[in-house]
RNA sequence: GUGCCUAUAGUGUAACGGUUAGCACUAGAGUUUGUGGAACUCUCAGUCUGGGUUCAAAUCCCAGUAGGCACCCCA
C-alpha cells in the first residue's frame, strides 16, 4: 500500500447538514417528546418508515414538475440497480405503508404521527438545512372535515406548548377534481389576458404550475392577483360544504384563522384544504411558516391503491422551532442533570471508583466526574466551574474503610458517609 | 439553480504588499504532599483549497469549497 497522500484533506460535514450536540440534542428530543405526548392525547399512533424509499414513491406522489422532485431530491442508484431516494417528506412513505400493509382493513381513519430527518438538496439559509427534522401527523382513510380541524388543532397545540405565542392559521381550499380543472382554466385565461404585464418568471409558471402564480412575490403579479378569479368562489358544492365545516370547527376551538386566497401548496397531491401555521416575530414582524399541510385525497391512488384513500396531514418544521427565540427549551424527561461531582484521589481510590459510580447509577443518581485526573484541587475547581452543588470525595483513606466524603459545595461543609448508607443519605440531602 | 457579503490556532481577534503571522481565552502536561473560581512553567495548534500577479501575498486578482443573507422554492 503506497501512502501517497499529497495533503490531508479536512473532512467536514456535508453542506447543509450539521451535528447536533449536547444541549441542542436535548432540545430536539424535548420537543419530540412533548409533540408525541400531545399527538397521543389526540389519538395518533406512532409509525416509523424507512428514510430511504423507491424513488417512485415520491415522484408519483409529490409530482414531477415540483421543485422538490426536479431539483431537491437526493436520489441514488444502488449496486443492484434500484433507484432510491432519501425522503424529502414523511407523508408519501406513510401512505405507501398504509397501502402496503393493508390498513384499509382497520377501522378508519388510521392516525399516525412520525418524526425524523428529511432531506432536500436546497441552498441552506436561516432555519433551512439539507437534512432537517419534521414532526408529521397524518389521518388516513376518511374525508370528514372534522379531521382537517383535528390536525390543525393538534399542530397548534404542539406549537403553543413549545412556546409560540403569536400563531395564526392561514387556510384556503383549492378544490377537488370536480371543481379544480374548471377553475384553473379560468385562472389561466385570466393570466393570458394580462400576459403583457406578467413578469417573466410567472409566465414560466403559467406553463408549469399556474396555481403557484397566486403566491408569487412579484409586485406586478400581486397587483394582477387582486382581480384574479378566486378559488373559493369556484368550489363545487361538496368542497364548499367541506371548507365551511372546517372553518366552523376552527371557530369552535377558538383558533384564530385567516382565509388566504393566495395560499396554494407546492406539492401536487393536495386537494381541498390547504393550511399553514405561521408565527409572527414580535420584534421584526416577520412571519415564519412553522407548519404546513392539507388534505390529499388522491395520493393513495397515485401510489397504487385501487380505491381512493381520503387523508389529511400536517408537518411541523422542528429546526425552525428549536432555533426560535421563543422556544420553550423543553428538556426530555429521561435526562437528569447531575448535581454531584465525583472526585477520586490516590491509586486505591481510582481503582475502586468505577464501582462507586455503579452504586450511584443503580440508585439513579447522575454524577459528573473527571476520573482521569489525579489532583484534588483541579477536580474541585472543575466541579466549581460546572456549578455542581455537591461533591463526593473518594480518597485513599475512604477507599480502605469503604466510605466517601460528601461535601456541600455552597458552604464547604462535609461529612463522611459509609458506602452502604450513601444512597439513602443523598436522597435525604438533595 | 441565481445574486450579494464573508473566510487567520478549538473560540475571539491583530498584522501599510515587506522580519520568525502577534495577542487573549480555551485545551493538555506539570509544580504547590488530601480541599475551591488561583499563580507560575511548559506544550499542542492557524492564514479554507487551487491557480495567477509580484523580487515579495494572510493582504491584490480568478476559480473552487464552506458559511451567512436574500431569491427560486419550501418546513
Amino acid at each position: 500500500m503506497e501512502n501517497k497522500k499529497p495533503k490531508k484533506r479536512q473532512l467536514t460535514s456535508v453542506k447543509g447538514m450539521r451535528d447536533i450536540i449536547d444541549d441542542q440534542y436535548y432540545q430536539f428530543q424535548g420537543f419530540f417528546e412533548k409533540a408525541q405526548e400531545i399527538a397521543l392525547y389526540y389519538g395518533f399512533k406512532p409509525i416509523e418508515t424507512p428514510i430511504v424509499e423507491h424513488e417512485d414513491v415520491f415522484t408519483s406522489s409529490i409530482g414531477i414538475g415540483t421543485d422538490i422532485i426536479d431539483k431537491e431530491m437526493y436520489t441514488l442508484k444502488t449496486k443492484g440497480g434500484d433507484h432510491l431516494a432519501l425522503r424529502p417528506e414523511h407523508t408519501a412513505g406513510i401512505m405507501r405503508s398504509y397501502i402496503e400493509n393493508g390498513m384499509q382493513a382497520l377501522p378508519q381513519p388510521v392516525m399516525f404521527y412520525s418524526y425524523g430527518p428529511v432531506f432536500r438538496h436546497d441552498n441552506p439559509q436561516k432555519g433551512r438545512y439539507r437534512q432537517f427534522w419534521q414532526f408529521d401527523m397524518d389521518v388516513i382513510g376518511s374525508d370528514k372535515s372534522i379531521l382537517d380541524a383535528l390536525v390543525i388543532k393538534t399542530a397548534w397545540t404542539i406549537l403553543s406548548e413549545a412556546g409560540a405565542t403569536n400563531l395564526s392559521v392561514e387556510i384556503n381550499s383549492i378544490g377537488d377534481k370536480e371543481c379544480r380543472s374548471g377553475y384553473i382554466k379560468e385562472l389561466v385565461s385570466y393570466y393570458k389576458k394580462n400576459i403583457n404585464s406578467l413578469p417573466a418568471i410567472d409566465r414560466e409558471r403559467l406553463k408549469t404550475n399556474p396555481l403557484r402564480i397566486l403566491d408569487s412575490k412579484e409586485e406586478k403579479t400581486i397587483e394582477i392577483n387582486q382581480n384574479a378569479p378566486e378559488t373559493l368562489s369556484h368550489l363545487c358544492p361538496s368542497c364548499k360544504k367541506h371548507f365551511k365545516e372546517v372553518l366552523e370547527y376552527l371557530e369552535e376551538t377558538e383558533i384564530p384563522y385567516s382565509i388566504n386566497k393566495c395560499l396554494v401548496r407546492g406539492l401536487s397531491y393536495y386537494t381541498r384544504t390547504v393550511i399553514e401555521i405561521v408565527e409572527e416575530d414580535k420584534e421584526t414582524g416577520k412571519k415564519m411558516t412553522m407548519t404546513a399541510g392539507g388534505r390529499y385525497d388522491y395520493l393513495g391512488k397515485q401510489l397504487g391503491s385501487k380505491k381512493d384513500v381520503a387523508a389529511v396531514g400536517i408537518s411541523i418544521g422542528v429546526d425552525r422551532i428549536v432555533e426560535s427565540s421563543w422556544f420553550a427549551k423543553l428538556s426530555p424527561r429521561i435526562i437528569k442533570k447531575p448535581k454531584i461531582y465525583f472526585i477520586q484521589l490516590g491509586f486505591d481510590a481510582k481503582l475502586k471508583s468505577l464501582n462507586v459510580i455503579e452504586i450511584l447509577r443503580k440508585g439513579k443518581i447522575p454524577i459528573a466526574q473527571s476520573i482521569s485526573k489525579d489532583n484534588l484541587g483541579a477536580q474541585l475547581a472543575t466541579a466549581e466551574k460546572l456549578g455542581m452543588g455537591y461533591a463526593i470525595i473518594f480518597g485513599q483513606k475512604e477507599a480502605l474503610e469503604g466510605s466517601v466524603i460528601f461535601r456541600d459545595m455552597s458552604n464547604r461543609s462535609q461529612e463522611t458517609i459509609k458506602l452502604p448508607k450513601l444512597l439513602e443519605y443523598i436522597k435525604k440531602i438533595t
